[in-house]
DNA sequence: GTCTATATGGGGATAGAC
DNA sequence: GTCTATCCCCATATAGAC
């Protein structure tokens, strides 16, 4: 077996796993044996459980983010002067995510619930990497949206980026309440689609009007703002 | 000890830990020494570890989604005649979430770390509790949102309230990414005030304009797709 | 670089006394 | 209803031969 072979099959195997079973359940055990490589091949190529997860998760995000730098670039090129189109920002930031793996050997399925888990789950602890790898991206974006947005307060613009990444990450990982809610009626196999309608909800949500100031438990007319 | 007072006591650490550490990382070992209370009683009160955490979810959902049917209520009620305020239907819907256990016991940050993460998590398979559970306060609400948006699509509607509970889900879970983009200058502890902007968030991409007809990979003209 | 074999520890679940 | 003690399995990680 050529040498350096054992690691991407690793790699293939964890990444597969994880996303099906998580990080507890997928087990040195499946992982190796799925790869069909021996059980002590991943500590020898990582350096444990934890690093070989990070490697996972590191491989799929260097190449994603660049493909979202990529199409950054396009929209700002496209709208020289003035502000670019949210639509299309929105568009280079989620759509990535959706084609990952596609023409990779791996299971494009199991890749987007893998990363969309990874997003989520705050007990992974990835941050590191995360932060590593996206800040440069995270800079670029919320400058662009900053110009497609330039009414909005920078702290709203930072919590609805959140919130625009949970929803994208709720759908990769295939969250429980959607067949729910619709009794099963949902086509999620329609990737296309479901970037279509992701992107046109997300900007609706971006280009919000700022809530009026109402608050629970106001203070009374007299303005006793203390608590 | 009062008998029945160890079954809450099982059911406040256990979810408790499970927010912190995820289902497999809280051991029924550590749940009941925080409970201070036997470790066999865990499978005499409940069956196994699964349907111990299915009791934990289920004990919170009930009465969260009955504040929820009351919201509503008060919603359809100010607006007998035309199309209830969308904004007040989306408060009802996220924000009780925001509230729970507010005069309970428990931790209230970390039962909505639970809630938050037991929602996105597939792995979790509480799918039956969450359905029987949910699927009254699901046709209450879709009915509403259909009266509030009488001009979108049924197929449409049921993704747009699978990205807001996407949304809502990960801030209720405290997911990493926030922190990032951010820099760290958003406070998460202004819960009143995430509601807020998360209520303006949602109402706006509930309101999106439909997107077009773009699709990607449309046939190309000389079409040389090959990689 | 790759394998076998094993160290070491933790997990969920249960039997049976009280 | 509650406890102790234990069964049995599986995990990660590593040592050391090849």
């Amino acid at each position: 077996m050529k040498p350096t072979a054992t690691r991407e099959r690793i790699l293939d195997a964890a990444e597969r796993l994880f996303a099906e079973r998580g990080y507890d359940g997928a087990s040195l055990r499946a992982i190796t044996g799925q790869a069909r490589v021996n059980l002590a091949a991943v500590n020898y190529h990582f350096r444990s459980k934890r690093a070989l997860m990070r490697a996972v998760f590191a491989r799929r995000l260097e190449p994603l983010n660049q493909k979202r730098l990529a199409l950054l670039e396009t929209c700002m090129a496209a709208r020289a002067n003035g502000p670019p189109d949210l639509e299309r920002l929105v568009e280079a930031l989620v759509a990535p995510a959706f084609r990952m793996g596609e023409q990779s050997t791996g299971d494009a399925a199991a890749l987007r619930k893998f990363m969309g888990w990874v997003l989520v789950d705050p007990g992974v602890q990835i941050e590191r990497v995360l932060a590593e790898q996206f800040h440069e991206v995270a800079l670029h974006f919320v400058a662009a949206f900053r110009r497609a947005l330039p009414d909005l307060p920078p702290e709203e613009l930072f919590w609805r980026i959140h919130f625009s990444i949970g929803a994208m990450a709720s759908v990769l990982t295939g969250a429980p309440f959607l067949k729910i809610a619709s009794g099963g009626r949902l086509d999620t196999s329609d990737v296309d689609g479901v970037v279509q309608r992701l992107v046109a909800y997300i900007s609706g949500g971006l280009r919000a009007p700022l809530a009026s100031g109402r608050r629970r438990r106001r203070g009374p007319p007299g303005g006793s703002g203390a608590s």
